[in-house]
DNA sequence: TTTATATGACAAGCACCCTTTACATGGAGA
DNA sequence: TCTCCATGTAAAGGGTGCTTGTCATATAAA
């Protein structure tokens, strides 16, 4: 699944590191799933969106593309 | 995290199984779903959403109530 | 050059998501 | 009663989400 992760993280100015203090995750889980090696739990989307001000389908794009 | 399943679900008057077709997955995964035993992964939870044409935040609260 | 920060990646381990198979119960209807 | 459907639950197994620890690379600064 695609996200937005990168591109918010960006506008913020953050670290993996940063956003991964912010969301109680690891580092690596940050990296993980900016690199789309997974997506992440249903928990762990709604504290994402949170963060961000944004609805969860506004960041995970579940759709493959066209 | 509570979820509106269950409504939902008997809103369309289906059975459980009826629903885990739609949503291909199995009768027990949505009998545990609305029994509260885990949640969805990610991608199941954007099927459920689009299927009721609801935000995953209408149908899924990841806030303890008050 | 040396040091520090940022990122990418890998492995091992644990818990969770979802499956199939199976059994038990209750209600509706013949 | 007998049968069928709906629901709840359990166990075993595979795949995934997330952890800690570690290593490698790149960039920037001192």
């Amino acid at each position: 699944m695609k996200n937005r992760l990168r591109e918010l993280r960006g506008e913020l100015g953050w670290s993996q590191q940063a956003l991964a203090d912010h969301l109680d995750v690891s580092r690596q889980t940050v990296n993980a799933l900016e690199t789309g090696k997974y997506d992440p739990s249903l928990p762990l989307a709604f504290k994402i969106g949170r963060l961000f001000e944004l609805k969860i389908e506004e960041i995970f794009d579940d759709e493959p593309e066209a």
